[in-house]
DNA sequence: AACTATTTATAAGA
DNA sequence: TTCTTATAAATAGTT
């Protein structure tokens, strides 16, 4: 659409390129608004010149808007390079985390059921842990109760001696927690 | 262009309104890869019909980097937004996932009457029996999976050496159990 | 989808 | 840049 044909590459000339530019971006920033209004479609256009200057166009709303109508259509997670990462961190103990709870699922199951279901070898190992550490919980919550029941006594005796004169019992006493270690 | 004049407004003819829709779309995307090409400028195009479909062009690389450089011109970092929500669904399902297992863990420790936190002395000890007892059978079924799978190991390799002439085998020969024993 | 009469866009020149 | 104008392209209406 000129005094002559066009090759479809890039223009040498600056001059002339930079005409070009001028009067197609304006062409088609228009013809993007009429397609708008005539057919009823959102439509964005973005073009960054040679020098990186921009130029703009979004017909309903605004570009984020458009932006985002985009990154949802495409599907939600838009290849992010700072997402990726942690997304598939959190996706891989997600995944963790499932198959965790289905060993407790079984491993309920499995006591319950007097241990007739099938488990596979790890999955009877990652319940042994479980169990494992329930049983520190329980020593540890032991070994508290102890503690404190021994203090309790200690006081007891305490009291007893304002009575009596018994001056020797301090210097034969043992810290509570050795005591528990040589019961445990 | 045409054979009439067009008026710059919505076309009600449905048919019509689809029609120059498909030709003034493709018009339109042509226009911005021949501006790209002669004038070496980078364009993004997003097109959605009145019924929402997406029509894209991106001239260089993807739509992504387009987006991402468009971005980082208008100054706001809108990289942060699609990455926030999926992220956080992912941390929440975590959080969700981590409290059924608690749960799970709540239900094993009800089975023996209750969480250790409340119980005396007496009940934590019958609680530990309970526990190690469990464990004891958990490892025994460990042990009959090795067991299992060392018999069949060897089932395989005595299919070969009814091949070759190696008959001092069978006297070197653990028993499986014998095997697991070294093992834990 | 293909055809054409027109309109529109724009290349080159001023 | 902007205006002009010859001409290439796009496309509205038709088949």
């Amino acid at each position: 659409m000129g005094r002559g044909r066009v090759q479809m590459k890039r223009i040498e000339n600056p001059v002339h390129r930079q005409v070009t530019f001028c009067k197609r971006r304006a062409g088609l920033l228009k013809k993007a608004k009429e397609l708008s209004v005539l057919c009823d479609a959102e439509i964005g256009v973005v073009i960054f010149s040679a020098h990186g200057k921009l130029y703009e166009l979004a017909t309903k709303g605004t570009m984020q808007e458009l932006i985002e109508r985009y990154g949802k259509y495409t599907g939600g997670p838009p290849a992010d390079e700072p997402m990726v990462e942690p997304m598939q961190d959190a996706k891989k103990e997600i995944e963790m985390l499932k198959q965790e709870i289905e060993i407790l699922q079984k491993g309920l199951r499995y006591m319950f059921g007097g241990g007739c279901e099938y488990m596979s070898l790890n999955e009877l190992l990652v319940l042994e842990k479980h169990l494992e550490i329930w049983i520190n919980h329980i020593r540890s919550t032991k070994m508290d109760i102890m503690f404190q029941e021994i203090q309790m006594l200690r006081n007891k005796i305490e009291e007893n001696i304002s009575y009596t004169d018994f001056t020797t019992m301090t210097t034969n006493m043992m810290h509570p927690l050795t005591i528990a270690n040589n019961i445990f």
